[in-house]
DNA sequence: CGGAATCCTAAGCGATACTG
DNA sequence: CAGTATCGCTTAGGATTCCG
């Protein structure tokens, strides 16, 4: 069982449970790419440095259960599947913007 | 070598590298109760749930030495060290707040 | 192209006992 | 009280190969 239990139905959110879901080392660097419109897998491993494909799927899986983004599948040849923020994935947008600040602020 | 880098000074400060400092497991957990004033170690201790001494003081030592938070000592008997945000660590509230009413928000 | 399946390692993390 | 010092995981994360 790699996979993330897509929230153990308790009813405490803390920042715990949040940092559960996008406290990995790739979650909040792929929503912030994301915020500029959906993407396929190929251009988001491109975009995302550091990253490979067995963590980008990984993560990719984990907000897609957690409703942070959607996955959509096209038919084509060879196969696309674009990956969109949901609304409730852009709300996380200005916290991990303003993280994305302090850090130009204060770290030299 | 257990200890973080204190920042190893490159001058380009994505995303990632705030993560590098605060993403680990407690930081916000500890921003986020200092937030409310000056602590104690063992306030600290008994305020995060679920932390134990070894990752605290481990975390404590990260963030000091990224200058975002102080630490004092007093030299009673039994010792007392205090706690402190800096205004840099300061600043980390707002998007440690809204991470955390978005779990308010959308996590059930 | 978009993954799935393996294999592997560093290090993050935890529990506990001990010390000034 | 405020930490150190050990010890031992577990698992997040990484490199690579393969498949429809």
């Amino acid at each position: 069982m790699e996979n993330k239990n897509a929230k153990k139905s308790e009813h405490k959110c803390s920042l715990k449970d949040v940092l559960d879901i996008i406290g990995g080392k790739w979650a909040m660097p792929i929503i912030y790419i994301l915020s500029k419109g959906k993407m396929r897998f190929k251009e988001l491993e491109r975009s995302i440095e550091g990253i490979n494909t067995r963590m980008l799927v990984k993560e990719l899986k984990n907000m897609e259960a957690n409703g942070i983004l959607t996955r959509e599948i096209f038919a084509t040849v060879p196969p696309t599947v674009e990956y969109t923020l949901t609304e409730k994935g852009k709300k996380l947008l200005p916290s991990i913007e303003s993280l994305y600040k302090w850090g130009q602020e204060f770290i030299a």
